[in-house]
DNA sequence: CAGCAGCCCTAGCGTTGCTAGGATCACAAG
DNA sequence: CTTGTGATCCTAGCAACGCTAGGGCTGCTG
């Protein structure tokens, strides 16, 4: 039993392990650098190891996003606890996209590159609500008629519009601030 | 002379044939399926003369993204001569989106891929100038005091979130129709 | 007809994600 | 203390990737 029980905490140690180096090694030299074999030699194991703790890269990467929204719920949560509710909205909207710009690689994980994690079902990991209702609550005194958490699910998608191509150099960075103004002044307080 | 023209033409002809079966294999198995190799094969020529019309794969993909930007440019416009001056926003919306569904791996050559074509600068390629000039025609009466182009940036931030959040299932696609319309609403008609 | 120049293919390099198989170590039983 | 057993982890290798060097062939030029 207590042999048992010390295997399954190093397994986990491992584990966690090899999550926190993936991402360290992304968010230094960008998901190209993060090779199975760099990452067995940055922690220490040879390659297999990593199969045994997880189907392939991109269920590591996968576990990388995980942690990608338990660190943005968490900043928007204090976001949200620093701004007084109406004008929330705002300090959640910059806290958002200056994440995505802090930690790209991390954001890339998230988003653009981790395709096989349950999104927008009941079955998705907690971090993910959480981050995602943080956002619903900053929008929630500006949804007017319609239901929350569509008004939340737009905005989200023009924050995430708007970081992104910012990022991929397809909008000019100089103006993001006039942008991220402009979208908030058309979601802040509903038309009707 | 006759003999230099003819190379060049045939040159010219074999460049587009690479491009127009880069994306068809992109367009019916995904960017994925598209090896060197697998193209090579497609065009009936061996690997080496890829790379004596393109520097890399990445090149080949630019080329095709630029196909696509002319693709889309064309249904934009076909779109905003079909409706009315203020409510082609609507249509434009929907012809972007909808552009974004039916062709997936040309629209992730434009934006989720191809890192190096210039976008926001004067030297970018004409097709991206025509394509973004078409939605600032049709969001510019809804700009109300602000600049017509910061607004364009704005609004086709918020559609390609909607569309590449939706495609990659972060957004239940049921719930599409909806999120457009509530976009819109936000946009028509300026608040002040 | 001889020489030359350009084109294009065969072959191969280094790297990738991933896996099979055996060696090695720690533990339990006699 | 010795022996058997079971899990653990590493070495080695596979197929496929993007890309490139070098030589043979074709066809134009004088």
């Amino acid at each position: 039993m207590s042999i048992q029980s010390r295997r399954e905490r190093e397994r986990a140690e491992r584990e966690k392990l090899i999550v926190t180096a993936a991402r360290e090694l992304a968010e230094a030299e960008g998901w190209d650098a993060v090779t199975t074999r760099r990452l067995a030699e940055q922690v220490e194991y040879s390659q297999p190891v990593l199969y045994s703790h997880f189907a392939g890269k991109d269920a590591i990467m996968a576990a990388v996003a995980v942690e990608g929204f338990a660190d943005l719920g968490e900043a928007l949560a204090a976001a949200r606890a620093r701004v007084a509710a109406p004008e929330a909205l705002a300090a959640v909207a910059e806290t958002y996209t200056s994440f995505a710009e802090r930690r790209p690689a991390l954001y890339d994980a998230m988003f653009s590159q981790a395709v096989d994690l349950p999104f927008a079902t009941a079955d998705a990991p907690e971090p993910l609500h959480t981050a995602f209702n943080e956002i619903v609550e900053a929008v929630r005194p500006h949804a007017g008629a319609a239901h929350p958490a569509l008004v939340t699910e737009t905005f989200w998608a023009a924050l995430h519009g708007l970081a992104t191509l910012t990022r991929g150099r397809r909008l000019p960075r100089h103006a993001h601030d006039d942008r991220l103004a402009l979208l908030l002044a058309r979601f802040t307080r509903a038309p009707d």
